[in-house]
DNA sequence: CTGAAAGCGCTTACAG
DNA sequence: CTGAAAGCGCTTACAG
């Protein structure tokens, strides 16, 4: 074995190719490609021989050319309505994580907008890669990608937790985000509540509202016979959500407040705070997502954990499985959430 | 025109190639490839004819085939430590904004070892995508990327401040960090503190200690003849700086405390809390980065607000006429940090 | 200004 | 078990 190859190399000589390692191990590129490809009907000495020049000149397959050649490549593209918030950011990590795991490349491309033809040329240039897609589709620009992607993509979506079972064969992924937002409702009235309000996050539908968090909200007030306040809007960060914290502050009727997600609270609460409104001690404020910082507040933050990192590998998993078999997958719910108690919601006083 | 090619088109037959439009139009597929590329030799009409073809069957040129041809692709990888923390994020935002106004595509590798053959194997992946290389170099695995990655590997790297002067056509851009940390320890010398304590992010040198957070820190106290007190290894969550805070509000000298980023300050600033040491009453603390949080704390956090956003715009940049001109470009540093005063820090009392 | 030929580095049938 | 041929969809000289 000669030392010359070294894998990575000097950049000057240009990277060894299918026919430079054949006729090292003197047989035919073919051979190579069986060999590199696990294919079983090579001789294990051919094998032997080819394997140890590979090793020799540092050979790698060329990602292009194997993709230009199978029509298909070993990557996913993730389209996504933004890659810094914590759900996403989580999300993304999760699917990064599966997909190095299983050697595929991940790109990012992000998806602002709703309107159809950039709509379009995301997901063109998506298909362009010849990998599969991921669509993390809790807002309008995910949800048109879902409603433009051509029939044979190979997708798959996060999505808010269907209102209503999903076609059989949608390769959907969810956690259940509406019995969440139940549960964290009526924990809120089992402290004596007399409602709970809810500041939302942006919303997919038409409706507006959150969608299935505010659903469940809903439905645990609806159940306990409670009165069901207007959602106040609010959307994806802490100043949105201060915004609704002065709002809510100069009611004094409000004595539970739930956040559409953490970094809603986090403004919520320093609304609060400068309104010298007393957590918990004259309202209860929850969130969701249980984001890194919601357990160091001051108050630290009652709120729903999910599992977004574990939404992320699902998809990936799911994704995988669709490339490699071509068969429809069923769509399943994910990561069950769990309520986590801290010290911003308490009994209700006076 | 015909109304058949949709654009996205049915996923059932397959993607319109350079040769369909070349016979749809009457030309060679040589003629096509002129016209896709920009190339001035065609006559108008005969370009007239081959742009209606292509609007017609809705054609999008192979990027895995252009991408083979020319053995370069319209691509970016980014190797980062993660994608989840403050800085990383934002600096991944900025990154996938330019590189989607450049229509090139942005894939993403988690670097999380330095061991050199998982270094290797990044980069090998990496290269394989025939685009070029963003390597977020703020610890051992990015360093170690940089020093391993091959002569000709089309790469830019955001780095640390340099200590001195990088070499000559270094493709690197920073943060004046280092500028930064004096300049918030400065300030908060000119309250009165005595000293200014420091929890550190994991850094890049063996020596340890934030590297040119803690060098400016460093920098400010000793110009003043303060004592400079032993760093406290801190991490880069608020769990981290939960604990660090848990030992230095023991220490009734401490008066003034900065972090190496925010999230350890919030983490610190809980601990804090639960010590019943008041801030900023009898400890200012102080953070790095102006993350989401930060202006909603309470106390709101002073900080020092760097634009990792504009320094992943400006590593695409570079990297972009990199790719272009192929010469080396100077290193430089980006968007000078700002000293944001905020609640957290204030005078000495007693 | 335009076309015929060769090639980028692989894979996929087809022979043997 | 192994090789010769054709092809994936582009680009790059080379002719004309």
């Amino acid at each position: 074995m000669s030392v010359s190859g070294h894998a990575g190399g000097t950049g000057g000589r240009r990277a060894a190719s299918i026919r430079d390692v054949a006729s090292a191990a003197g047989v035919s590129h073919q051979t190579v490609s069986r060999v590199i490809n696990g294919h079983p009907s090579v001789r294990a000495s051919t094998r032997a021989r080819v394997e140890a020049a590979i090793a020799d000149l540092g050979f790698r397959r060329s990602a292009t050319a194997h993709a230009l050649a199978r029509g298909r490549s070993e990557s996913v593209t993730v389209l996504t309505p933004n890659t810094v918030h914590h759900g996403y950011a989580a999300a993304l990590q999760g699917i990064e994580e599966a997909a190095r795991a299983a050697s595929y490349m991940v790109g990012i491309s992000v998806l602002d907008s709703d309107r159809e033809p950039v709509v379009r040329e995301a997901l063109a240039r998506a298909a362009g890669t010849g990998g599969g897609v991921i669509v993390i589709a809790y807002d309008r620009p995910g949800v048109r990608a879902l409603e433009l992607a051509p029939a044979g993509m190979p997708l798959v979506a996060a999505v808010e937790t269907p209102a209503e079972p999903p076609p059989a064969g949608s390769p959907w992924v969810w956690t259940d985000d509406r019995e969440a937002a139940r549960e964290v409702t009526r924990h809120l009235l089992g402290l004596g509540h007399r409602t709970v309000h809810y500041v939302a996050i942006p919303s997919t539908t038409r409706t507006g509202g959150g969608a299935q968090r505010a659903a469940g909200w809903r439905a645990a007030l609806t159940a306990a016979g409670a009165p069901v306040p207007e959602p106040v809007a609010g959307g994806w960060g802490p100043a949105e959500g201060y915004t609704a914290g002065r709002e809510l502050a100069r009611d004094p009727a409000v004595t539970a407040v739930l956040c559409g997600n953490d970094a809603l609270a986090l403004g919520l609460l320093r609304a609060f705070a400068e309104a010298g409104r007393d957590v918990p001690g004259e309202v209860s404020v929850a969130g969701f997502d249980d984001a890194p910082h919601a357990a160091f507040l001051t108050p630290s933050l009652t709120t729903v954990r999910l599992d977004f990192a574990g939404l992320g590998r699902a998809c990936f998993a799911l994704l995988h499985g669709l490339l490699q078999q071509g068969e429809p997958v069923a769509p399943h719910p994910v990561a069950a959430p769990r309520l986590i108690l801290r010290e911003s919601t308490g009994p209700r006083r006076g």
